[in-house]
Formats: C-alpha cells, sequence, structure tokens
RNA sequence: UCCCCGGUAGCUCAGCGGUAGAGCAGCCGGCUGUUAACCGGCUGGUCGGCGGUUCGAAUCCGUCCCGGGGAGCCA
C-alpha cells in the first residue's frame, strides 16, 4: 500500500489528505444513481463497520460501460479527492476521478450476499461469502479485539502464554470424547498377537488424539513460571448439536500457582472485566451494531457488568435459592445433583441478572484432579454463569496433595502410570495452584448478542460439518 | 443421540386439496446529493428427494435428506 493508497476507517477518520487525490480499494455494497449525473457507490474494505461514499460523476470515461454495472461484491480501486460530506449520513466521502474495475460478480443475479439482513442459518450455508455481510464483519472485528485484549490483560499482569500442544496422549481428562490422530492405513490395521490395533506402530509410538484442554500441561509450567496461560484451538468429538458447542473451539486458560479458589474467580472476574472495557472503548461502531440489530441493551449490558461485582455464591447457597424459586424446574433441585440449564439460567437471567459465580461443587460430580475441601464432600471447583449463554467459565484449585490426588484417581479407576508426569508436579515442590478455562467463542457470542457459538467463529466445525 | 419446529424464486416469506404469489435482489425505464432511496415494467420456480392417497397434491399420509430450536455432554 503506498503513501496515497488509505483504508476506509482512515478516510471516514479524517486521516487521508484533503488536498491530493488518493486510492481506497474494497468492494461494492450499494449504487443508486443519480441522474444528476452522479452515482453513490458505498465502498467496504472490512477495517470499519462503515463503508465508505464514492461519489462517481458521468464525466469518467468508463462512467456509462461499468460504474453503471458495478453492482454488490464487485471489487475496485476508487481514486479522487476526499471532502467533507455536504449530506448526512457521513463525515467525509470521496469525490472519485477514476474507478477502476478490479473483480467484476458473475451473474449479480444469484450473487448470494446481497445489500439486506440475511439469516445467520443461511450464512452458514456460504460461510466463505459471510464475511461480507455486517454482522460477520463486525463479529470478525470485535473477536479480533477481544483476543487482543485477552493477551494484553495476561501480558500487564505478568502472566506467560504458553503453547500446549494440540497433539496429546492423555485421554482420561473427563472433557469430552476425542479425534483420534494416526497415521496408520485405516484399510490395512496392523494387530498385535491379542487382535488389537497395534498403536506401537503408529506414528508416535501410541495412541494420540486432539488436545480436549491445555490444563495439565500449563499445569507443568505454571509450577515453574508462577502465573501463565494457553490460547489456543481445542476439540471435542461430542454429537452435541446445540448452540454452545463447537467440535472445534478456542479456550483460554489461565493458571495460577500460590494461589486458590477464590484467588481464581477474582481472576475471572478482572480478565472478563477489562475485556469488555476494552471492547466498549475500541469497538464502539461494531458494538453499536449489534445492540442496534442484534441484541437491544447490549452496550448497557456490558457497560453494568464492568462496573460492578460479579454474584458469587456457594453450590450449596446456589441450591437453596433454587430450592426457594417459585419457578417449577423440569428437573428437581437437591444437594448433589449436578446443576442444569435450567438452574443456571434461572440463577443468572432472573436470580442475579448478571455473571454469577458459583463456587465448591460435590465432589462427586467433578473432575480427579480438583482440590477436595476440608469438609470432604465438596472440592474447590467454580463455574462462571453469563445470562444467555450459560457457563462461559469452568475452574478449579487442583488437587496438589499426592495422597488425596492418588485416592481420587483410584475412586474413578484412572490408571497412575499414565499421569506419571503429572504425579510428578505433586512429589517435588508442589504447591497450591488454581485455573480456568474461557470458552473464547461462548464469550463472543456474550459479547456480541449473537445466539449462536457458530457465528462467533471464521468456520464452524459441528457434527456432520466441515465443508468449508 | 433424543424431543420439537421448519424446507415454496438468488434472499426473506405468504399460500395449506382446485391454473404458483409478494417484498427485496437482478434487468429495462422514470425521478432524485442519494443513504440497505423512491415510482413503473420485465425476468425468475422440478413448491427438498422418493413413494402413496385423490378426479386433482405446494397443501393430506409414509419415508429419507437438509436446516433450526431445546435436552444431555461441556467451554
Amino acid at each position: 500500500m503506498d503513501k496515497t493508497e488509505f483504508t476506509v476507517r482512515d478516510i471516514l477518520a479524517g486521516r487521508a489528505p484533503g488536498d491530493a487525490p488518493v486510492t481506497v480499494k474494497g468492494w461494492v455494497r450499494t449504487r443508486r444513481d443519480s441522474k444528476a449525473g452522479i452515482s453513490f457507490v458505498h465502498l467496504s474494505d472490512g477495517s470499519s463497520f462503515h463503508p465508505v461514499q464514492v461519489v462517481a460523476p458521468n464525466t469518467l470515461p468508463n462512467y456509462a460501460d461499468e460504474v453503471l454495472k458495478l453492482t454488490a461484491g464487485c471489487a475496485i480501486a476508487a481514486t479522487g479527492t476526499i471532502v467533507p460530506s455536504p449530506a448526512k449520513g457521513q463525515p467525509f466521502e470521496m469525490q472519485a476521478s477514476a474507478i477502476k474495475v478490479i473483480g467484476w460478480v458473475e451473474d449479480p443475479d444469484s450473487y448470494p450476499i446481497q445489500p439486506k439482513p440475511h439469516t445467520l442459518e443461511f450464512l452458514r450455508e456460504v460461510a466463505h461469502l459471510r464475511p461480507r455481510t455486517n454482522v460477520i464483519g463486525a463479529a470478525t472485528r470485535v473477536r479480533h479485539t477481544l483476543a487482543k485484549a485477552i493477551h494484553r490483560f495476561f501480558d500487564e499482569n505478568g502472566f506467560f502464554w504458553v503453547n500446549t500442544p494440540i497433539i496429546t496422549s492423555s485421554d482420561a481428562e473427563g472433557a469430552g470424547a476425542l479425534f483420534r490422530v494416526s497415521t496408520l492405513d485405516l484399510a490395512n490395521l496392523p494387530r498385535t498377537p491379542e487382535g488389537k490395533i497395534d498403536f506401537a506402530q503408529d506414528f508416535f509410538g501410541r495412541e494420540a488424539f486432539l488436545t480436549v484442554s491445555g490444563q495439565l500441561n500449563v499445569e507443568a509450567y505454571c509450577l515453574a513460571l508462577s502465573k501463565v496461560y494457553t490460547f489456543g484451538p481445542t476439540f471435542r468429538a461430542e454429537n452435541s448439536n446445540t448452540s454452545r458447542h463447537l467440535a472445534e473451539f478456542w479456550m483460554i486458560e489461565p493458571e495460577i500457582a500460590f494461589a486458590d479458589l477464590s484467588d481464581d474467580a477474582t481472576l475471572a472476574e478482572n480478565l472478563l472485566k477489562y475485556a469488555f472495557a476494552t471492547l466498549l472503548n475500541e469497538r464502539q461502531d461494531d458494538l453499536a451494531f449489534f445492540d442496534e440489530r442484534i441484541e437491544k441493551g447490549l452496550v448497557a449490558k456490558l457497560s453494568g457488568i464492568v462496573g460492578s461485582e460479579f454474584v458469587r455464591m456457594d453450590y450449596g447457597e446456589a441450591v437453596a435459592v433454587l430450592e426457594r424459586a417459585t419457578e417449577t424446574f423440569e428437573f428437581p433441585v437437591k444437594w448433589g445433583i449436578d446443576l442444569q440449564s435450567e438452574h443456571e439460567r434461572y440463577l443468572t437471567e432472573k436470580y442475579a441478572k448478571k455473571p454469577v459465580i458459583v463456587m465448591n461443587y460435590p465432589k462427586d460430580i467433578k473432575a480427579f484432579y480438583m482440590r477436595v475441601n476440608d469438609d470432604g464432600k465438596t472440592v474447590a471447583a467454580m463455574d462462571v454463569l453469563a445470562p444467555g449463554i450459560g457457563e462461559i467459565v469452568g475452574g478449579s484449585q487442583r488437587e496438589e496433595r499426592l495422597a488425596v490426588l492418588d485416592s481420587r484417581m483410584t475412586e474413578r479407576g484412572i490408571d497412575k502410570e499414565h499421569y506419571a508426569w503429572y504425579r510428578d508436579l505433586r512429589r517435588y515442590g508442589t504447591v497450591p495452584h488454581a485455573g480456568f478455562g474461557l470458552g473464547f467463542e461462548r464469550t463472543l457470542a456474550y459479547v456480541t448478542g449473537l445466539a449462536n457459538v457458530r457465528d462467533a467463529i471464521p468456520f464452524p466445525r459441528t457434527p456432520g460439518h466441515a465443508r468449508y
């Protein structure tokens, strides 16, 4: 991009010179013609929510042959002078002196992306073209800024980003079904003398899978660098068909040493508030769009969260609240049950009307690595529940006592040999530590008001869907 | 995987036993410093597939496919 080229964002912000011709490149959103002898072409390059208005006079040499044939989706380079717009709708516009068509739309009649609202369901079926829409473009920019805000928060607080492996052999974390990674010839599998598949001949000499969580690995780095986090893709081969599940999704997993569950909850709350505040500050146009078209009151909702405390309650208190509720639940509430979606929704949407942190769950419904509390009945686990989306954070203080960890593994029938390296962390300089997983797409859905995580990731993977 | 709802023009939908419709998009024309403009005209369909009921099926029945919502699992 040479010095005379500017983005739509720069032009609308007044950062392009007004005394010399500049060029902007992008894709046509709409074209309106005036018989007074000009056409108005709205041009988007994705750099900002709003397009730039290019005013094309009929004195352009290619006006009749090309400008009047521009339709939604055509790629052009427009050159001209940036002037304050005489009409309402935009602060600046371009008086074009040249419009060069770079790419036509073949068969405009059937081009799927039109200057009108489409259903999100339809847009998922044209996943390669949907970034050209307002809603997916805005979601993409918010996703970027959210990711940057999360990294910045950790950086400013002394955390190190640890890239835990995508391919693992940890297969019993209780976090769902796994995708197998193998280079064996499926049509001609090697067998052991007992007739089982001989994974010793596979690429890694053992069974391998795509990771469902970087937690166990990041714990190892936590017990050396004190404050660490992962931010990367994770994979679950669950046959989940809901608006909140993806087979491939991104997760943020901080892990802090010399810390307990309360520290963990505070970290989660601070992270979310920081991220939301950043979006309110840096993505105003996009959030205004989501507020207007996707979820009324979105900006006020986020501002409210930034400025208030999350509600914290013990699992026992949560059960008591649910038992007192006048609402009738499909699943009856009593101490010991895992909270159902309807229960979580009640707590966060009706009872607190903001994010709720539920802490100290019964140990029998939680994973083996969560620290057993002094009561012997509960573990130091916490979930952050958000209105409309449910669980966005799941975390715990980890069991740092080797004897307790071993007995928990025995209870669950987990092979200690397989977790020898994880047990080592408790043998050599063990300390209390805690962490959580934050679902990136669920968080993005929450901050945009988008009801389905499939619209919060560029190319969603769900059961039966990996076409694009 | 289970339970519901839906599939009609490129898109959004109406029609729900009797000759396939509207809005938007596209094309043509009119008007206009316009703002996902406005006015007129035109083009555009195996009514998801297959089978059945009926004189006659987009409409009723069966089945399969596809999409969505909810549940479970979880982030």
